[in-house]
DNA sequence: TAACATACATACAGTATGTATGTAAACTGT
DNA sequence: ACAGTTTACATACATACTGTATGTATGTTA
């Protein structure tokens, strides 16, 4: 019956991921944890022996997603020397990662709800709002940028890169809204520039 | 048994009112119609012959909540003559709405993950955003805002007070925390100024 | 006042989470 | 190498909550 320890790590991936799809399909409160280990040829027994309960394993999937998410950003914005560049690449390479259908949900909707805003957060902290905020502060220390608060702009970009990320989802059928998108992303960018630079 | 027609408004108004106050206590999640029904010493059974199920009775107290705040942002924002002030005023109510307990769970945490994202911001457009998408319509046909797209621009400001509430709520404990929320609202809003009037 | 609708209560069914316990396989030290 | 321990699961059960079906008394109306 017990697997070796590499089999073990790799039920365990296996779980997270189906989670993962099934979340994102259904939600987290219309999962139920038997559908899951079912599609995992398991039983309730085995996901309660890796996981506390059901809320520990969304955290898992969330952390797995969140990871995902700010790579991407991260690397996006490496590709540039600029600044400004950097942000508005970052900004835009996290909008597309979080339309996207697997991250969306979990990651925007069901997330600050099923972990509490506040863990919600201290997560997306750990990830890509991190990135996010340094990059302000970098900027903002060259004296490019607006000296406003470092703390609430980073959260006004942030929640406002969300909501605009679950609109472009809904509205995806038409081609032209990435470009608006963008379009608009790079303008409110703007609004932060230091004029009497 | 059976109460006149005014008692019986009342005991719905009842009902979505402890509901309120439970919601924002524990969560959706983590509320019993059981312990909503006790508190208005009455049975599950009344509870189910006014509202279909618990996703109903949430609705129906999201729409007060959504109700109240937009009315004190219609409120602030008339205020003022001036269409920068009107928008300043009116970002701001909402915010300092939001951040209220029992407002801030219901409306900007649990809302969209219980109803749907889309379903929320269908009634989100129906109050609060709508007064600020025609805000920034009137003023975009006046040509003080930058021609961002209107749609865009509206997600993303919305989006962006939304999560600076929820900062602040957990911020609040500083005094000083709302000033500079504000100070960085009237920056934000500063950079979406047409310059070229 | 008889017929009906409404406002509730009661009882029950279904389903989900979580917990306690059992068991066989893999690892551990000697 | 093998006895003991731990690990990875399965099974069985307790608990809790939603939702539904049904019963009943009271108000309403023809």
């Amino acid at each position: 019956m017990r697997r070796g320890k590499e089999e073990t790590t790799e039920t365990i991936r296996q779980l997270v991921d189906i989670a993962r799809t099934h979340f994102t399909e259904y939600g987290y409160a219309d999962t139920a944890l038997e559908s899951i280990v079912q599609a995992a040829n398991l039983t309730r027994g085995a996901l309660y022996h890796h996981f506390r309960n059901k809320k520990e394993l969304f955290r898992s999937v969330l952390e797995g997603v969140q990871r995902e998410v700010a790579d991407k950003v991260e690397q996006a914005a490496s590709t540039s020397e600029d600044v400004w560049q950097q942000l508005y690449l970052g900004c835009r390479a996290f909008v597309m990662a979080a339309v996207e259908e697997r991250n969306k949900r979990i990651m925007l909707v069901d997330g600050p709800a099923i972990l509490g805003w506040e863990e919600w957060r201290a997560m997306d902290q750990r990830h890509s709002m991190r990135l996010l905020r340094a990059q302000l502060q970098t900027m903002q220390e060259q004296g490019c940028l607006r000296q406003a608060p470092l703390e609430v702009t980073t959260y006004f970009i942030s929640g406002g890169l969300n909501e605009m990320a679950l609109w472009l989802a809904r509205e995806s059928l038409n081609e032209h809204a990435l470009d608006e998108a963008m379009n608009a992303l790079s303008m409110f960018l703007e609004g932060f520039k230091q004029s009497s630079a």
